[in-house]
DNA sequence: TCTGGGGTCCTAGGACCC
DNA sequence: TCTGGGGTCCTAGGACCC
């Protein structure tokens, strides 16, 4: 029997440097300067213009220790603006299903294209088109990097970085083994700090001998996610294209406070507006929780203090979206688990074992229900038109000593017309 | 003084059953 | 009281991703 062998082509596209693409945007003046973001509490610095990176500035590293640096070399700081990133994102992966509508969006910075209706010789032009009209429509440089299987389109994408033309394709190349070899081990998709400790002692170090070791050895001594990576780089599918949005299975809220919160009724607050954000995000999305975890902790990183964690779950007798209920389960787990004399750092809330919302219409359903779940429709709609916590509940407190901080935003806010930047005709 | 937040998946081990 | 094998289901924790 004989068959032509349908190859695929998955391309991988990479916002460069999102947040920061996102705040220059607007302020030109700082393109080919020194730029970092902030993460939420102006925390760790999570996005460096290439100018930052050369200047040695880490990624993840804590911003305090990065201050010396950033003074001496007028590094813009920026704290991070999520709606901002969230809305240049969209307007991202929408110049993207011009290309293909089947897109699967990846994270905030990131989609994988199937391209495999492109022939061989044209690939790489596609890739270069792509990256061009987003570039011109959005504003955002990106990085694109297409071949055979998801793990080898990453490993493409990473070499593309590196090139002036952002596009890379593996696409036709007969032996790829000159190329993996140059991948250190740690560079690989699906291989983090734990495996590749484990590679190092197995002598390991790059791409190429990792897809040439023997696959048994490999499902034996560590698990099926790291056969599948090594099947992935000899070319063989193995991790889907996953066209159709997926409904999430669990829905985290969780911040680190902005100054340490000692009392009982504060931490009740926060627990109880992170409840509110959670079943909201839920709520949108016609999801129901059957699960509620929330935790509190101290600062890991100040064991003068004393260090306290703790967690508690608790199950609804019917799974729930509704925000009193959910704030209700909340706050008895959190008497349940506070200790006093502690400096709290950072709490929790985690919605989990979530399912379709109609789920919920069996015979328990009520007139009450009914009732409950029009009056949650019309809290979100009004917080939809007049902003996040016009309506709210009166544990989620007024006083907000915890909220995050956030010293260095740019404050742009798409959705608001009058903070638009203005652009003179000449 | 200052160290992010939000996800998914796999596995080992315990509880329980026959 | 101890002795046994084999199966399922659930959960906590760890590893990974961005």
């Amino acid at each position: 029997m004989s068959y032509t062998q349908y190859t695929k082509k998955i391309a991988l596209v990479d916002c460069n440097s999102f947040y920061v693409s996102c705040e220059t945007l607007f302020t030109p003046k700082l393109k080919n300067k020194p730029v970092v973001v902030l993460s939420n509490n102006d925390g760790c610095i999570v996005s460096r213009s290439n100018e930052a990176k050369a200047l040695g500035i880490k990624m993840g590293e804590p911003y305090f220790k990065a201050k010396d640096i950033i003074i001496k070399n007028n590094v813009q700081v920026f704290s991070s603006n999520y709606s901002l990133y969230g809305d240049i994102s969209r307007r991202v992966m929408r110049t993207l299903k011009r290309f293909n509508s089947d897109i699967e969006i990846y994270s905030i910075d990131e989609a994988f294209l199937d391209l495999s209706n492109f022939s061989d010789n044209e690939i790489e032009d596609v890739g270069k088109e792509i990256r061009s009209i987003v570039l011109q429509w959005t504003g955002i440089p990106t990085s694109i990097g297409i071949a055979k299987t998801k793990t080898l389109s990453k490993v493409a994408n990473h070499i593309a970085k590196k090139k002036e033309t952002g596009v890379t394709s593996l696409i036709g190349i007969e032996n790829i083994d000159p190329i993996l070899e140059k991948v250190d081990i740690n560079d690989v998709w699906g291989v983090g700090r734990q495996l590749t400790k484990f590679y190092h002692r197995n002598g390991i170090y790059n791409a190429k001998q990792l897809k040439n070791i023997s696959n048994t050895w490999i499902k034996k001594s560590s698990n099926v996610l790291s056969s599948r990576t090594a099947m992935e780089l000899r070319g063989i599918a193995c991790i889907d294209f996953e066209k159709t949005t997926t409904k999430r299975k669990s829905c985290v809220v969780s911040r680190s406070f902005g100054q340490r919160i000692e009392k009982f009724q504060e931490l009740k607050e926060a627990i109880a507006n992170y409840c509110l954000n959670a079943s909201e995000k839920i709520r949108s999305e016609s999801l129901i929780a059957k699960s509620i975890t929330i935790f509190i902790r101290t600062s890991p990183f100040q064991s003068k203090f004393g260090y306290y964690a703790n967690s508690k779950t608790i199950d609804f007798p019917i799974a729930t979206n509704n925000s009193i209920e959910i704030v209700k389960a909340a706050i008895s787990a959190l008497e349940n688990i506070f200790k006093n004399g502690y400096r709290y750092q950072k709490a929790g809330v985690l919605l989990t074992s979530l399912s379709n919302d109609d789920d919920k219409k069996n015979l328990f359903s009520s007139e009450k229900d009914e009732k409950i779940n029009s009056l949650m429709k019309s809290i979100d709609n009004t917080n939809y038109r007049y902003g996040r916590s016009a309506i709210s509940l009166a544990s989620a407190g007024v006083q907000k000593r915890w909220n995050m901080k956030r010293e260095y935003s740019s404050r742009i806010d798409t959705a608001d017309f009058y903070s638009l930047p203005t652009i003179k005709a000449i």
